[in-house]
DNA sequence: CATGCCTATCGTCGTTCTACGATGAAGCGC
DNA sequence: GCGCTTCATCGTAGAACGACGATAGGCATG
């Protein structure tokens, strides 16, 4: 085998569809999209989701190599999209693997859709 | 006359609906994006924005009264939020009318709905 | 003109963010 | 097992943020 023990094909799920009952008012909407703005809140946030959309299979810590910063400061970036639940990481091997939250990302739509 | 010297009716223009060229994607609409969602990634800001919707006609000060911020902490946020665009301040009298800016929160939209 | 209300700005203080290099942990291949 | 790659975490330094009180300016009212 050359380099992947384990083919797995797709580390992010598919769109999946359900309808999303939480309330795109109120205080604990603000705080959730306060959150989740934060979160966007710096360009190499950005760049990174839309990197993440674009390959929609998931890229590794290849993102590295598409943004002029140090690994340990796109490691922090990842960090704090992870905690706001806009992408998740799933370990594969000795890379990982990061994907786009799709709820996530409805609901930061919904979010902003309110205003 | 009681307290306002001119009626004014709206300091708020109407919606106004030009379909807006610009791209959502690129370096600059990234920039663009991360610049709107730093500026609502704070509550207090998300609140100002609602608040400033939820009265279509444009509050004054008297968000002061609605929020648990000091004075000038509110005056912070309410330049915050003109200096990204998504809000405009205009002098009527003793006061100041805040008012939300229509083009700017369709631009959001349509950056949020790109991604 | 003097007073009072409304707002913006200044100065400050503590916290958080952003960036980096260095170090550590985990897994694969030889 | 050994080394290599990959990624996370730590520690740090400088910048930016968030909150406040105090202060200053603008404009109506008296």
């Amino acid at each position: 085998m050359k380099r992947k023990s384990k083919p797995k094909a797709a580390c992010c799920p598919p769109p999946e569809d359900s309808p999303d009952l939480r309330p795109t008012e109120g205080p604990q909407a603000d705080r959730e999209l306060a959150s989740f703005a934060k979160a966007l809140g710096h360009v190499a946030r950005v760049q990174i989701v839309r990197l993440l959309l674009r390959k929609n299979s998931c890229v590794c810590g290849g993102i590295v190599d598409e943004l002029p910063l140090a690994q340990s400061t796109v490691s922090q970036h990842l960090k704090v999209l992870k905690q706001a639940g806009l992408v998740r990481g799933e370990i594969d091997g000795p890379r990982v693997c990061y994907c786009i939250e799709p709820r996530a990302l409805r609901r930061l739509r919904a979010l902003v859709g309110s205003l």
